[in-house]
DNA sequence: CTTGACAGTGAACAAAGTTTCATCGAACAT
DNA sequence: ATGTTCGATGAAACTTTGTTCACTGTCAAG
């Protein structure tokens, strides 16, 4: 597929982020006030780009009326749905890539298998967004066993600074193993918790991916 | 907060529908023709009743623009967000009441807490879609901790006849406990999965309030 | 009986919003 | 040199859409 110009990326976000704020889409006016065009002309030539490079789906004539199309949302992170309350009680519904793996440093977007999405406030405490480089990621192995983190589970993970006694997603040669941070002293290590890998890791904190903050299991 | 009428709550549940399948609000002659009004005012006038009894709000001048109220969804189940793709792959966002407890037979969604938001496809098989009478309930106490499910633990109820070795939200004795299903012969128990509570219960249909199909849990 | 709320018709208006046309400069490959 | 694509301007045409006004009927409460 053909790829977004910067401009038409920015444009693009900017509508899906004025979706999740408000609840409709800007208008093609809005959508020229926020980038200063001169001439609506301007955003119109770059939403039919976005429409022919199949990013977007217009639909002709109709106000503020689009369609996404999920299978092109480059960051998929970015995907975010918030419903919106009376004040400041806003109910964020945020969407999460979902994993396969994590290769080297940084999470592939491109092995992304999904999307999960999950409401904040029941999964975590109170009203704290989740931030946007969140992942989830499928468990495979038994290195968490003890902690009641099976193989098949899906983790989600968020960066951060992880503090002792937190599970972290860790890059340990070349692979991505969930270890809880285990801080005694001045030294830091990574333990499996299965006591068949007694083992103790020490890290770096480059090797940390972000740190496990929800378990989702199918039964 | 002063109720709606029926035809206010049906226009409602359309626009939301609306919103659901196509991503963009109706406009005020879409909803006219669907309920065949012989004029736009009909529809002008429920949707100003609508925004004065709390349930909407419109954004004066804009086209297709209105905003939900979350604290006035009468029924959350019905609270759907879909992205649709080309063609036949939608990408369901089902969100899902979050009980605190379930009272007798139905759950009892004045309780509700809030929302919990879940993309199908990940967290159980296929594309199917999670039924729109599930709910999710928050465990409290350890009849499943031989089963991986925890207090604080949340589950997700989905409505179905229960296969032997399933686990099912059940009533007994006026509470909602987590058991397994055991079917032995003609005879069907409930079995709590802890080796410290080994009784069977006897099962009659009607106790049977869902199937568990996730746990979510936060770390 | 009257008052008032509710629900609706029908027509018209004005703002909001999309779309088209003609034109221009820069970057870029032929 | 030359055509082509891209990004943008400016103005105008046109459609969609929300909103208003005047008027009608129903139904229940006072």
């Amino acid at each position: 597929m053909e790829s977004m110009t910067k401009k038409q990326k920015a444009i693009l976000d900017y509508m899906k982020s004025h979706v999740s704020q408000h609840s409709y889409w800007p208008s093609i006016r809005d959508i020229q006030a926020k980038f200063r065009f001169a001439s609506t002309n301007a955003v119109f030539g770059h939403l039919q780009a976005l429409e022919r490079k199949g990013f977007l789906q217009r639909i002709p004539g109709a106000a503020r009326a689009y369609k996404i199309v999920p299978e092109a949302v480059e960051d998929l992170s970015e995907m975010v749905i918030r419903y919106e309350g009376p004040g400041e009680e806003a109910v964020p519904l945020t969407s999460i890539p979902l994993m396969g793996s994590i290769a080297a440093g940084f999470p592939d977007y491109t092995e992304s298998s999904g999307v999960l999405a999950s409401m904040q406030a029941p999964l975590t405490e109170g009203s704290r967004r989740r931030p946007p480089q969140s992942f989830a990621l499928r468990v495979r192995g038994d290195s968490m066993i003890d902690a009641n983190i099976n193989d098949g589970d899906t983790v989600i993970i968020e960066p951060g600074s992880p503090k002792h006694g937190d599970i972290v997603a860790a890059l340990i040669d070349g692979e991505t193993t969930l270890k809880r941070l285990i801080k005694q002293g001045s030294k830091t290590y990574l333990k499996a918790e299965n006591k068949n890998y007694p083992e103790l890791y020490p890290v770096t904190e480059l090797v940390i991916q972000g740190i496990a903050k929800s378990v989702v299991r199918s039964i």
